[in-house]
DNA sequence: AATAATTAGTTGCACATGCAACTTATTGCT
DNA sequence: AGCAATAAGTTGCATGTGCAACTAATTATT
C-alpha cells in the first residue's frame, strides 16, 4: 500500500476540528453564549422558519435524537420555541422567537466574516474544486 | 458579501463527519470493538510506541484530558498499558499490549482499505492540492 | 372498523471533546 | 535551600454525537 493513498482523510478531520475550534472562539470572543452547532441551527431557522424537527435534521445534517437536544438548550435560551402542530399532532414547528432573531442577526455578520477568513488563502476556483471534492468522497 | 464566500466550511465539517460515521461502521461491520478515534491511538502506538501521553495527545490532535480518557478505555479493553516512567514520576509511558498490536494489526488492512475507498474518486494530484488547502485553512 | 406498518419526536446509553481547575512532580531562580 | 514557575496527568463540567429502543399519532392494509 502507497502512504500517499491513506493521507487526505485524517486531514480532513484535523482541518474540521479546527475550523470548529476556531468558530467556538469566534463566538465566545464576541460574547455569543452559543456553540456553533446551535448557531448553524439558529441561522438555518434565519433563513426558513415554521420548520418540522425532522426536516430541521435534515438540514443540519443531524440525526433526530441529537436536534431533539439542541433544540431543548435553545429552548431554555429563550432563543426558539416548539409549537405543536395543528393538523398532526406528532409534528413540532419550530419558530425562532424575537430574542432568537436578535441574536442571529447581531453575530451573522462576525461569524460570516470568520469564515471568509479561514479560506481567504484560497482562490474562487480554489474553494469551488475543493467542494467537488469533498461531494465526491460524500 | 457573497454568499461563495461562505460555503466551503460547512463542506468541510459535513464530510468529517461522513467518512467519521463511515470509519466506525467498518469498524463494527468487521467486528472490532474499537471507535475510530481508539484505533488512531493504536495505531499511533505501532508506529511508534513508548511515548507519553503529552507527545501522544500532541501525535493525535487531541487535548490532554481527551486523550486520558482515551487511554483509559484502552486500558480497560487490555490494549495499552501505562507504564510510570522511572525518570519522571509525573510521567506514563503508553505502550501497545500484545493483544494491542494484534488488534492494529489484523484491523489495519481493512481500515487502509476503507480510506483508500473514499478518496477513490480523485487523482493523486487532486488528493495532493486538497491537502495544500487544508493546511492554509489551518 | 380493526390491525399492521410507518412516522415524529424523545430518551437511555456509551462515547468523545474542549476547557479550566486541580494534584503532584520537576525545574528555575534568587 | 527555599520559593516560584512550569509541566504531566486527572477530573468535573457542559456539550455534542450516533444508535437503538421507545411512545404516541397517523396512514395503509385487510
Amino acid at each position: 500500500m502507497n502512504p500517499g493513498d491513506f493521507e487526505l482523510i485524517p486531514w480532513i478531520g484535523k482541518t474540521a476540528k479546527l475550523i470548529h475550534i476556531f468558530m467556538n472562539d469566534t463566538l465566545s470572543r464576541h460574547e455569543v453564549d452559543l456553540t456553533m452547532q446551535q448557531w448553524i441551527v439558529l441561522f438555518k431557522l434565519q433563513q426558513e422558519d415554521d420548520l418540522t424537527q425532522q426536516e430541521l435534521a435534515i438540514i443540519t445534517e443531524r440525526n433526530k435524537g441529537s436536534l431533539t437536544r439542541l433544540i431543548d438548550t435553545l429552548e431554555k435560551k429563550n432563543l426558539v420555541a416548539r409549537i405543536p402542530s395543528a393538523e398532526d399532532k406528532r409534528v413540532n414547528r419550530i419558530l425562532l422567537t424575537k430574542q432568537g432573531t436578535k441574536v442571529v442577526e447581531e453575530s451573522k455578520p462576525f461569524i460570516q466574516q470568520a469564515m471568509s477568513e479561514l479560506q481567504s488563502g484560497m482562490s474562487d476556483a480554489e474553494i469551488k474544486k475543493t467542494i467537488e471534492l469533498m461531494k465526491i468522497i460524500q
